[in-house]
DNA sequence: ACAGTGTGTGAAAACACTGTCGCAAAGGCC
DNA sequence: GGCCTTTGCGACAGTGTTTTCACACACTGT
C-alpha cells in the first residue's frame, strides 16, 4: 500500500533528488514545475501528501496551499511546505494556511523523509493523542492500557511495549534482531530466542479475545503484526 | 461555555496566530510575552488552560510551569508545552514538572487545537461546581468532601488531595514523580516511595465501598486511576 | 503537657516479570 | 519417509518492583 506524494518544485534538480529518496523509501511519486501543473495533477489522481516549494514560478507555494485548501478534492490532503533558510518568518502564514509541516532548505532525504512519515501517520487515525487502532484491538498510550473489543487486557511491561511495536508497525515482518533492537533499546543483550518466549506470552495475553493469531510466524524471518489472518 | 485559554509566547507572530485559530474555534484567549506577564494575567484572572512556550525570555518555559504548579491558584490549571524540535529531548523534565502535554513546533492550529480538547476533556468531569463524579465516586470540591454510592468516605488530607487529582485526571498514567509534583506541590521534597503509601492508605480508604481496584497499579510506570477494572 | 491524628521513612515480605533451558512439535528439503 | 532447522511450550530461578508494616516525628486542639 504504496503512498503518493506529490513534489512541487520549480528546480529540476531538487525535485529529481527527492523523487528518488522517496521512490527508495518506498513512496510513488508525481511531480510539478508550478502550480497549474500541481492542480492538474491532483485534479487527475489525489496524492497522499503534498511537498510544496514555499517560492514557485507564478503562483506562490503559500498561495497555492491556501487554494487547495479551499477545495474540496484537496483540503484533506496534508501539505509540507520547503522553504529556503531565511523564509522561516513567513511559517505562521503557512502555519494559518493550514500547511501541516515545513522543512528548511538545505535538508537531508531522511530528515524530509522522517517527517512525511510523521505527517502521514498523524492523517491516518494517530491524532497525535497516542491512541492507537488496528482491528479490534485498542492501544492507550497515556492511560497505558491495552482494549480488546472494548475490554480492558491485563498485559505486562514487556508485552506491552512489544505490542505498541507492532501496532505502530503493523503487516511487516521484523527479525527478532531488530525487534530486539525496537522494543528493548539497542544497548541491552539478551539471547533472540527470548524473543520467541515474549511472542508466546503476548499471544497468551490476547488469547481470551481470540485475537492471538495477529500475532504471525514468518518461518526463517522473524514476526508480522496483521489484522487479518 | 467557552474556555479561556492563555497563550505564553515571546514572539508575538506565532501569538497572534494561535490566538486566532483558538478563538476561530470557539475559545477565549488572553496573551503574555514572559513569564512575570503570564502570571499577572493569572492573578487578575485564572484560565481553563495555558499554552506555555519552552524558551521565553527571563524565566523559562518550564521553571514558569513549575512555579505555576507550587502556587495554589494555578495548581489544578493544566499546562501544554509548545517546543522546538530538538528541544524533545528535555520532554521528559516537562513532563515530571506537571506539565500535561506538549506540542512540536511547528504544529498545525488542528492539532494544536485537537489537543487542546483533550487535555480540557480529561480534567472535566469537573463542570465549574467543583463537583466530579466518576463511577461510584463523588467528590465536592467546596465541601471537601467524599461519597461512595452516597454514603461519605471519611477520608485525611493527602488522600483527599491525591484522590482528588485522580478524579480529574482518570484513565492515565502518572509516575511517582509526577504525583508528588501535581499532588504535594513541586516545591516539597520526599521520597517516591512515599506515594505507594498514600496509594496505599487511599487503597484502604475505599476498601469498604470495594472501590480499591480504581486504583491501579501499572508496573515500571506508575498508577492510573480508572472507572474500569 | 498530652492525647489524637496525620505524615514520611526504612526494612522486610510478597509479588510480578524476565531471561534462559531443555525438550517437543512443526516445517522444509532431499 | 528421514534428517535438519526453526519455532512453540512449560518450568524455573534470579531480579527488580511494589506492598505492607511498624515506628518516629510533627502538628492540633484541649
Amino acid at each position: 500500500m504504496h503512498k503518493r506524494i506529490l513534489i512541487v518544485e520549480d528546480e529540476a534538480s531538487i525535485r529529481d533528488m527527492v523523487a528518488f529518496a522517496l521512490r527508495k523509501a518506498g513512496m510513488d511519486t508525481a511531480q510539478a514545475a508550478d502550480a497549474r501543473t500541481a492542480q492538474m495533477s491532483i485534479a487527475e489522481q489525489v496524492p497522499d501528501l503534498i511537498l510544496l516549494d514555499w517560492m514557485l514560478p507564478g503562483t506562490s507555494g503559500l498561495d497555492l496551499a491556501r487554494r487547495l485548501r479551499k477545495e474540496e478534492l484537496s483540503r484533506e490532503v496534508p501539505i509540507i511546505m520547503l522553504t529556503a533558510r531565511g523564509e522561516e518568518m513567513d511559517r505562521v502564514n503557512g502555519l494559518e494556511a493550514g500547511v501541516d509541516d515545513y522543512v528548511v532548505k538545505p535538508f537531508s532525504t531522511r530528515e524530509l523523509i522522517a517527517r512525511i512519515k510523521a505527517v502521514l501517520r498523524r492523517s491516518q487515525g494517530d491524532d497525535g493523542s497516542g491512541m492507537v487502532e488496528l482491528g479490534r484491538l485498542r492501544i492507550d498510550g497515556p492511560a497505558h492500557r491495552v482494549f480488546a473489543v472494548d475490554e480492558p487486557v491485563p498485559i505486562g511491561p514487556t508485552e506491552y511495549r512489544l505490542l505498541y511495536f507492532f501496532m505502530t508497525h503493523p503487516e511487516r515482518v521484523y527479525s527478532r534482531a531488530q525487534l530486539l533492537d525496537h522494543v528493548w533499546g539497542g544497548s541491552v543483550y539478551v539471547e533472540e530466542r527470548t524473543v520467541d518466549v515474549h511472542i508466546r506470552r503476548l499471544r497468551k495475553t490476547l488469547e481470551p479475545w481470540k485475537l492471538e493469531d495477529m500475532v504471525q510466524t514468518v518461518r526463517g524471518a522473524g514476526y508480522r503484526f496483521s489484522a487479518s489472518p
